[in-house]
DNA sequence: GATGAATGAGTATTCATTCAT
DNA sequence: TATGAATGAATACTCATTCAT
């Protein structure tokens, strides 16, 4: 299953795929901008590649690694519930902080029909079952206290501050995505999951 | 600047062009697909409309219309501001509900880089300053706790819902978007919006 | 079942292809050669047929129908067998030296692999019928001396006259698809049907 | 001009492009298909040849080499002018029984364009040569019963076989070119050859 | 002796848009 | 009020061939 390491010609090619398919979107970037901003000609581009949708491929290979690594020891910390939960919000927010073009990728491919839908699902689906496991013991199974809920609300939280960055920035007078928005956006997280927390297990508060 | 109202053709091709974006994305639905599911020929689209682009507009336009009138009154409703805020965070569900395409049509549209940003932006700042004029009484200008911060994780809490459902429901083993799931949904939202109540204004709890 | 005449422009595209199409093969013909041959814009081609294998249909469509029209009469012609032998020939030999590109395109084409097998058996299998009731009085069903074998050789005899003529008009030093040619190849034919009828049924020599 | 013995890498790669040829046509097959049919990396089909195109030659070179040693002995053979000719027949038949793939490059050559034609031409021509010296005792030397018309007839209805095989086996319920079929074929053409015989020199039936 | 890397020229096809009628 | 015809520009992809190593 593993895959050889890349040669330079191809990482650059990917890294100039990273960065286009994350700015306009896959269908906004032709092979041929790819391989302008990667420098080599575009048959290079299907010398080292199957094609556009390889690429792309690739490009969210690298992202699930890359965001399952940043994810993994925060959610295998040690520790009271609450300060877990911080540490997870930190690392999400911090690895989006290093991925910007990640969450715009991600939600252009969901609102491009079924087709890259099974592909999301599969990176998803762990950081799921850990928040189910790690929310076990204040959260039941089912309704709408039931982990998957909060999954969903907290996550949302954490991506849309980088998916509607570029709108809310002329409104805010600020840019949510500078070092200091995303501080100030960790503390507001941080205060929602305290908040959540106090409702599900009052006694902790 | 008033439109006459559009002739029945024009509305069905409209009606067809909101549905495909919504499935397919903008870029991933032709002018002839358009055509084709209005029951129309392909230069009667040209001749109701400018072109694609004043397609999605349009769509667009109606869509912040709806929207708009579909919070106005959740906004301006009178009582208690939890109550209040559970209408507004219904009326919104509810909306999205009945515009299942929306959601994702702007996602989309977001990651399709900055040409379309600054209309996204007039159609959300209304909701952000409703929110922050109704939150002003708990929540500081600025900080962490700013309404603005609240009005992001609520409205991504809401949005999400119908973006992520297509890959959520087979993790959850239901669709988030159907009524049942809509209806726990809600619940889910109602309990985190009165726990940051709780934190915010804590005699009120 | 019945097809639209085909406009002005559609039928001078079609009538490239033709030719083109039989001097140098499906592969060997690009859409390009088809559009410049026609004097209309490569676009127009996809105007108006569905793309290049379309065009190989529609082109193949007019051979069958010419074809079997060319020899539907000779078939159904009255007299004794031999006579209606030769007509048959001499239809098929006339047919072929005015569509000079159809042997060659349809041999190009078996040639291919089997993509157009089906195709061409469609067209084949009318005339092996015909020729089989032909025979029916004189040929077994089965064995060396089934109808079907004549009809492969006398088919074979007919058509590889146009398809070997290029290679052998330097060695014949003379053309064999030029009108004296084509005579004297007649008479060869029905030499050879002679020749058969003689040995298959010897009394009505 | 002698060139020095292939090596087996060469073999290999040759042997690979004769049966992809006879299969796919020239056209239909790429060297990349070529090099991963024969187990080599596709560099190595221009180290040691030329070119497709002098890939193509090989091939040809080697069918002509095989095809004129298979009938030489046939047509060198002494006795009756009957038995020769049905030995050559058979020697033809088994050569291109043993070479499928040969009829139909040859054919999908022809239908190339002029190309080819001289290639093919200087094959055929010391068959013709052999076919009017043998004939020479019964046939005239022009019109309608010169030996090559003969040949042509013969050749074609040998060659056919191979060629129409695969659209025919369908219709024939049984295919042309299993050992069944092509012995049941063998005999009609001996008695193709014998009726012609007949009329050419009657006396001799 | 052999090949990985690279590419120029070409291929079929799509599509938003224009326009004469 | 429509629309059939037409097209320029772009798109993803293929492939024979070259060449430095």
């Amino acid at each position: 299953m593993e895959r050889a390491p890349l040669k330079e010609r191809a990482a650059q090619i990917l890294a100039s795929a990273e960065t286009l398919f994350g700015e306009r979107g896959y269908d906004g970037v032709s092979v041929r901008d790819v391989a302008d901003a990667a420098g080599v000609k575009k048959a290079a581009v299907f010398y080292y590649f199957e094609g556009k949708e390889d690429l792309l491929e690739r490009v969210l290979e690298r992202y699930y690694t890359a965001h399952r690594e940043a994810l993994t020891s925060a959610f295998e910390a040690k520790g009271p519930l609450r300060a877990r939960l911080h540490g997870v919000i930190d690392a999400y927010l911090g690895f989006m902080a290093e991925n910007h073009a990640y969450a715009r990728l991600v939600q252009g491919l969901m609102a491009q029909g079924p087709a890259w839908h099974g592909h999301l699902q599969r990176n998803l689906e762990p950081l799921l079952r850990w928040t189910e496991e790690a929310l076990a013991e204040v959260a039941p199974d089912r309704g709408p206290l039931a982990a998957r809920h909060f999954f969903l609300t907290l996550s949302g939280a954490v991506i849309n501050t980088f998916t509607y960055a570029p709108v809310l920035a002329p409104m805010w007078g600020s840019d949510p995505m500078s070092a200091d928005g995303l501080a100030e956006r960790r503390e507001h997280l941080h205060f929602v999951t305290d908040a959540l927390m106090d409702r599900l297990e009052p006694r902790d508060g």
